[in-house]
DNA sequence: AATGAATGAGCATTCATTCAT
DNA sequence: TATGAATGAATGCTCATTCAT
């Protein structure tokens, strides 16, 4: 799906909508998308107003290059963390836990990814949940490697997508009480663990097991 | 928090905060509670548009009583079908069960709770947010009693509510696959199950787990 | 000009619309007549909002009863303390300082009545106009009496009475410093003393001149 | 008390204020500041709804912004006329004259001024009153070089100011009958001259008094 | 290409008035 | 007669979008 611009250079485009995004992105943030004023996201954008529509056709567009720049990180990120390890148990994990840090990285976008979604245009929306679900099929993929168990591949990916920003959905009541690595720990060991274990009926014992992967 | 109304008459009130919620429901669900217009919700509501602001300050206080009569409502549903049995297994997969029953019965509601959260105004998501925190401290005092797991339980009855609205959330994605059922038994087997097992190390077998508590 | 009345019995009109007026010169006094909503003055009367249309068509029927009152009590108090006393010198005297002394006893309404004047509809204005002439008419007769002077005794008359409303529209200037007496002291010998002298050549000593009236 | 706008180029400020003023005071002295509409002032400004809310943060601050101006212009023209002739009989004449013509000048902003001030806001009033008594300080200053006199120079001062417009404040009376001169006259001979004579104990005579300022 | 002033459709809210009980 | 719930026209204000410069 591509957005019309009313200015020909490309790579000008490119940067006046990283800009755009940059300011929307804290607008929404405070205030969510409706409540965003076009004039607003300009200024925080260090655009003038006008010039907005120069590189969007619309405050819908603004949103939809939103989802669609965070959709496109966001796998990026994830999969740039992707283990060449041959252990598929290993790489479950890995891919796991690179999903959890990517989330609490870009926590703000998955938050506002969670809670605007339903204001982008039917159009965009197909768009966006293509994308989206980029990243549950990368997740089966692993899953479908460990073996056949007792559930859906499908329905394990998606539940292990959404358990993923777990943390960043629910901050507000976790964020107080719980560090970083305790809920990334306690999501590992309860999500990806168990499903192994319910997969291939191995137990991977913590020693080798709920490293982290980072540092 | 009492909403302030101008008609005096209580009875007249809660039969009208009810129709102007119904109505309400099926507005903020086609778009949203910023798009939605108090005109509108006066219309699907059949009651005139001055009418509302006889029953109601402003449309944030349609927002609150929405939170308010959702919460109140999804807590009792859960605490009436909660069992006498006395084995804490039971009682757990039997009150989750529940949960994943009332937060299908209740979609709509359970949907936009989680999307529009962030427009009650501060005041009133105080008020809500101790009515919903008090589901999860529904669930935290039946783990309790399971005994002394390897995760905080305040962390795990946390994550056992968000779990169980993941049928609800990912609808768009789950419902044209997969029956309300076999969501159901995928949450509870793979949840609850498991979580009996990492703090009880007893493993139920299928035979005597997973049948469906309503007929 | 009479006002319909939904109502028949008249006792009961004029019982009721005295309530009426009781609480909407409280009500203006407190926000003007726009600012007045018909419900709070019927609060504040002890009336119910519906029963108020039975007594008056319109709220601008209330502001009309207010001035007609308003002008009637006004004139009639002013009346009612007129001297028979022969001497047109003194009877200038104490019916400028009676004016002085019911224009402040009356303050409210005198103020309500200079800054909402303009609100009554047309056909009414007449005849409120009409009235308020009259006690200009009451002060040009005392002036006639004095004989002829430099000036039209109407334009005399007139400012005389505009004279007289100076305590009372610029209170918040005065008030603070100046007390009742003292305003009316000044009143007295600048506006009639002086008028006097014009008319008539005199000078009237302060020894016989400018005595309190009351007491 | 600076009111904000949206707009940033000063002079296109003023001018479109100044646009806006001229509208308003034309509806205000139609129906009054309640009833005017801000759409009806924009038309008669010939300006856009709502371009009026960049240069005004709301329809207050017009009123506010009407009042601010009124009051800087009345003194600066009262002021502008103030002769510097040494002597003090004269300049008293001089002064209250030049405060005459230039509420005839202005008789639609000085009604309103009289009937409309209790719509400002609190805040706003303050600033406004203050500029107000300015011109009474004005007087005042004139008087106490006359001398000291029977009565206190400021109640003095403020019965000059509350006389001199009451050719505009009873217009709807007055106009029909007499004229413009005959107004000025009466109130400088009745007015400024016997403040004089009570004074100073001197009468100036018609022949080098009363003459016309202007021409 | 950039700017920001101008436009007006759209919305929440108020309140005089009506009318069923 | 009295009551107060119901009605909807009217109004202040916002903000996405356009367009002249």
């Amino acid at each position: 799906m591509q957005i019309q611009a009313r200015v020909k250079d490309q790579s000008l485009i490119s940067e006046k909508r990283r800009q755009i995004l940059e300011g929307a992105i804290q607008v929404f943030k405070r205030k969510g998308y409706h409540k965003a004023t076009v004039r607003e996201i300009a200024e925080e954008a260090g655009i003038s107003l006008g010039s907005i529509y120069d590189y969007v056709n619309s405050k819908d567009d603004i949103l939809y290059l939103f989802f669609d720049g965070y959709a496109t990180t966001f796998f990026e990120k994830v999969r740039s963390r992707a283990s060449k390890i041959a252990d598929p148990l290993r790489r479950l994990e890995i891919a796991y836990r690179a999903f959890l840090e990517v989330a609490m990285e870009l926590e703000d976008q998955v938050m506002l990814s969670y809670t605007q979604a339903r204001y982008v245009q039917k159009d965009y929306l197909k768009v966006i949940l293509r994308k989206e679900s980029e990243i549950v099929e990368h997740f089966k993929r692993i899953i479908d490697e460990l073996g056949k168990g007792p559930f859906d591949p499908f329905l394990e990916a998606n539940f292990l997508v959404y358990s993923g920003v777990f943390g960043v959905l629910r901050r507000w009541i976790l964020r107080p009480r719980y560090g970083r690595e305790e809920i990334i720990d306690y999501l590992v060991q309860t999500q990806v663990q168990e499903m192994i274990r319910r997969i291939q009926g191995k137990t991977i014992r913590n020693s080798e097991f709920g490293m982290r992967s980072n540092q």
